[in-house]
DNA sequence: ACATGTATGTCGTGG
DNA sequence: CCACGACGTACATGT
């Protein structure tokens, strides 16, 4: 990894182009090849950047053409770095005073584990049916169709067959993501008449509006809950 | 801004919960108060982060409770990083040996220009609404309805009334949005009957089915040769 | 390569 | 504050 703090000035060009005019900025060169550009504020996000692969060329002033257009304000550009992206996206920085160059190699991260998001909220729901009811199983995850996979397939007490679609934030998208599966999956005749469960740890009112008027059934999942149901089934065994 | 370059092991609680080993990696506060710990992959998003507002609180480790869950590997962990965001969101940064720290004001960046955007595209139609058929008219940009805004309401050749959805690039979801629009006004006895018509640069062969299936009018337009078109018009004048 | 769905999505805007 | 839509969304995954 490369950290520089530098005046700069930005020209990014691609589906959009974009300007910045000279100003003190860091700019981070990642070893998978990325370049961003970010100011004191925006949070995580740079002002301007280019993901890998991209290739990095530099150029001193003096190679580069010097135009008007390459010099916004009074100050002496050193560098010019020319970033070229795979569609043709171009990123160019051009240097001014540099305060900071530093390099320094990281190596690999040991990786990064996460907990809590919509795939265990999935798993939990199938290894525990009777939360949908009882007398529910659940017949696979990711079931396939033409479309695309519906989180779980389920049949109810009366063996129904039933397409659940499971969201963290249950909002208006996920209820249209479901009513398409739902249309196609009742033009099959192998699984007649299929109902609709939206399962979510919070649905919004809009999205629950829109479900119910289609006949869905709206569940809300309490997340902690269901995994210490999953680690008491686990203490048991 | 600091940064800082360190050894450290990050825990994250908050919509999910994340672990990061300790290992190599850089550290980023900005003067809005966010947070960031990269790697040296993953373009420029960090492996994790903390978005502002949020607090920032050192403690030496001495003063930290430090149990087996604070440190994963021999090493000495110097200091303790508390980040609390507004939700009750913890990000914890236990830090080893720091390699850099450096801090730098960067003053508030003279901002970011963008051309291509959405925004322009809309714009470009409403000026020339002839893009969509001779004797066409605007009525509106931003249209409210009650969920949400249609991009541009028009009069076709023959006064009736057509919601235009615009988008850069035309898939599934924006012939979804239209198609709530128009049942939504639809409804509505001073509209009468309204039209949809799907603008984007791009559109997508499904997003077109999924559009002439219902009904709904694909326009592709050629953005350059609308501002074209533009600077044509203004050049008259 | 394309389509689809997830994301600690983030970020603006309007009610 | 909530809802909704845009974003250079990025990213993983399955066909």
């Amino acid at each position: 990894m490369r950290v520089v703090i530098a005046e700069c000035q930005v020209d990014y060009g691609g589906r959009l182009t974009a300007h910045l005019p000279m100003a003190r900025r860091l700019i981070m060169v990642k070893a998978d090849g990325s370049v961003s550009v970010h100011a004191d504020d925006r949070a995580y996000k740079p002002l301007n950047w280019m993901s890998p692969p991209c290739t990095l060329t530099v150029l001193a002033a003096d190679e580069a053409s010097l135009d008007a257009t390459t010099v916004d304000v009074d100050g002496r550009i050193t560098q010019i770095w020319m970033v070229r992206g795979r569609n043709g996206d171009t990123l160019q920085i051009s240097l001014g005073a540099i305060e900071i160059d530093h390099t320094v190699d990281l190596g690999a991260d040991p990786g990064l584990q996460k907990d809590g998001v919509e795939a265990h909220l999935q798993a939990l729901l199938a290894e525990n049916p009777a939360t949908f009811g009882d007398g529910w199983s659940v017949v696979q995850r990711e079931y396939m169709t033409a479309i695309g996979p519906v989180d779980l397939l389920c049949r109810d007490e009366l063996g129904g067959y039933v397409a659940v679609e499971v969201k963290r934030r249950g909002e208006i998208d996920g209820v249209e993501q479901l009513t398409r599966y739902l249309e196609l999956m009742n033009r099959d005749p192998l699984l007649g008449s299929v109902r609709g469960v939206f399962a979510a740890q919070l649905i919004k009112p809009q999205a629950r509006t829109l479900a119910t008027d289609r006949g869905i059934g709206c569940l809300v999942v309490d997340y902690d809950a269901l995994r210490g149901l999953d680690n008491a089934e686990d203490r048991l065994f």
